[in-house]
DNA sequence: TTATGTGCAAACCGTTTGCAGCAAT
DNA sequence: ATTGCTGCAAACGGTTTGCACATAA
């Protein structure tokens, strides 16, 4: 669980300014346990920031998508949603039955990309990956991965 | 390289109708080397399918996506597109340089989904991964991954 | 003090939808 | 003949932008 401060901290690294809109943001998506909108951000952080507009929420999730702290992951429901990257090198779990976030580090593809460059013949140098399924709880309740 | 003609017998077994503007819509995915927005589809079709309207693209697109058809990549620029899946449990790969989508096959995440299991509590049921690098041709040509 | 950030509201643009006619089966 | 499919154009909704004011540094 990483702390709204520390994001601030890497923001003012980075040149930028903390506004209690920034702010207030950061907070939302540190509580948050599952993947949100930006329409969702604004929603919960009305209640800390009753003046925010949905302006600004946008620009500042470009801005944290900029400076690694986000990424968009697909929904369960084909949307896209928006979730914090805590670590260097994370990937995200996605809960299909309540929709809960989580991330994880041990991400070997050396074996899947030496493979996939041999069969296509293309020098990989990135990768996008993202798991499915059901977080502890919603297995022990017996949900259905969609 | 996928033909045009299994596509629409896919979908014919499906129960769906073989019209001139889905055989128009599934030659132009066929023959593209790279992923293609709705409307990129449409100014391709536009060729052999002069009346093809955007709508009737998007109603198809939708349709191919549902019958596994086609599946939406993370594009290099930050958008999306779309590109065929000739085979079952397929991914992409998508060059950083020009844009070129090539499917591979031999995925192996065993490793990577347990580890995962184990650091986040998750019962793993599917992925999603996608590739980015150079093809063989702009390896070649000294061009830089993004 | 100064440049950056913000709210507001309008503009934008990709996508969806309703409908009357068309065409695959 | 039936029913699914299509083009058109309007509606929709998420995102971006211009601008004058506010505020972090």
């Amino acid at each position: 669980m990483i702390e709204a401060q520390e994001l601030a901290g890497r923001l003012r690294d980075g040149g930028w300014r903390i506004t209690r809109q920034r702010m207030a943001i950061l907070s939302v998506l540190c509580r948050a346990s599952a993947a949100l909108t930006p329409q969702g951000i604004l929603d919960e952080a009305h209640h800390e920031c009753p003046d925010l507009g949905l302006a600004t929420v946008y620009r500042t999730v470009d801005l944290l998508e900029d400076s690694g702290c986000l990424r968009r992951v697909h929904q369960t429901d084909g949307g896209e949603g928006l979730a914090l990257c805590s670590a260097l090198h994370g990937h995200h779990v996605l809960c299909t039955g309540c929709g809960r976030v989580a991330e994880f580090s041990a991400c070997d593809l050396a074996q899947t990309i030496e493979g996939a460059g041999e069969e296509t013949g293309f020098v990989i140098s990135h990768h996008y990956l993202e798991l499915l399924g059901l977080c502890r709880e919603c297995a022990q309740n017996g949900e259905r991965a969609a």
